[in-house]
DNA sequence: GTCTATAGACCGATAGAC
DNA sequence: GTCTATCGGTCTATAGAC
């Protein structure tokens, strides 16, 4: 791979990018919700006909689909990542990398966390996202036993409000004005980890 | 009001009460969605038939009215018996009435906590949430004031975090098994004063 | 001519109005 | 109980950049 940063060179008939329709669409899925909003509804919105969006998706469910793969790698990259430290050092990484990813791709994990497994799709994301609550639920369990993180709690609910923390960040941030990703993934992990009351 | 346990004599014809019907309808709405739940759907699910319905509710959007009132008086019920203690009293009696009545209407807020704004109903809920917001941001604020709450954190953010957690228990939690609501009242508000790192 | 994106007519199924 | 509008989706042909 010589220049992986470049974008292929486009040939053919000029229009929509599979990408730029996807951003739209999950904008739109959000609006309206994704069961509410009609093919010929988004293609409206996107300036198409529907047959063109077929052209570029073989569902409205793969739509829904790719968007949601799109948060879920995201937040499974911050798993990945992780690196070798402390069940703590790691605990936080894992914090403030889904922070950054949920700012980052905040229309989609937006999507993401309305879903409700009214289909196979949504079913197999929601046990993604089982999957990685699952590993971050293990990572505070460490982190208990090594002594770092208080052992009053029950691993799994401490997981719960963590994330319930987290994804909230869905229900308010907009990117333009106020904190920056950096700043909100600090106050995030200073509530979660020393708590707000004065130390 | 000599006896509000009990109650009042039931004349007439044998049939819901009103108070049932808004059960099975706020579940109802949670498991399809408000706007996608059809009103003859709705009586079907109760074993009514429409008319009979439309005794008990002037409309499908009143049904949702008096819902949402059941959540929204709920959380501002403890507001008003806050009392008059220093503003840290003041926001762990918020927080810990938060979980309660969180726990207690469970279905009622996890319904007020879906509404998007798409009709006059909804959008005078989510502005009575934005006035609960208000009130605890002050009493946030005044903490920091007193210099028992920490000041490097922006109030409104740090409210927000802290009902964000909150707010997301009812993703999860369900009252059979598991945690009675003063115990996860307990975690909360462990976790959002003195946070997850062990002490 | 080749390649890609687009348009429009048209299904069968079905939910909801009457 | 019937009827109609809308649903997600298909097929064929064409428009436009190189």
């Amino acid at each position: 791979m010589s220049d992986p940063d470049q974008t292929p060179v486009r040939r053919g008939r000029p229009g929509y990018a599979r990408e730029q329709i996807l951003e739209i669409a999950v904008q739109v899925f959000i609006e309206q919700g994704y069961d509410a909003t009609s093919v010929a509804s988004l293609a409206s919105r996107l300036g198409l006909s529907k047959s063109a969006l077929y052209h570029h998706f073989a569902s409205k469910e793969e739509v829904l689909e790719v968007a949601l793969d799109e948060a879920l790698g995201g937040l499974e990259g911050v798993l990945n990542g992780v690196g070798d430290g402390s069940a703590r050092d790691r605990l936080e990484h894992v914090l403030r990398g889904a922070v950054l990813v949920l700012v980052d791709k905040l229309a989609y994990v937006t999507l993401l966390l309305r879903v409700r497994g009214n289909s196979d799709v949504e079913r197999a994301a929601l046990e993604r996202r089982r999957a990685f609550d699952r590993t971050v639920t293990a990572l505070v369990r460490a982190a208990q036993a090594e002594g770092t993180v208080r052992s009053d709690i029950d691993p799994s609910v401490a997981t719960r409000l963590l994330f319930g923390m987290v994804n909230s960040i869905v229900e308010w941030y907009r990117p333009s004005g106020g904190e920056g990703a950096p700043e909100l993934a600090r106050d995030v992990l200073a509530v979660a980890l020393n708590g707000l009351a004065k130390p």
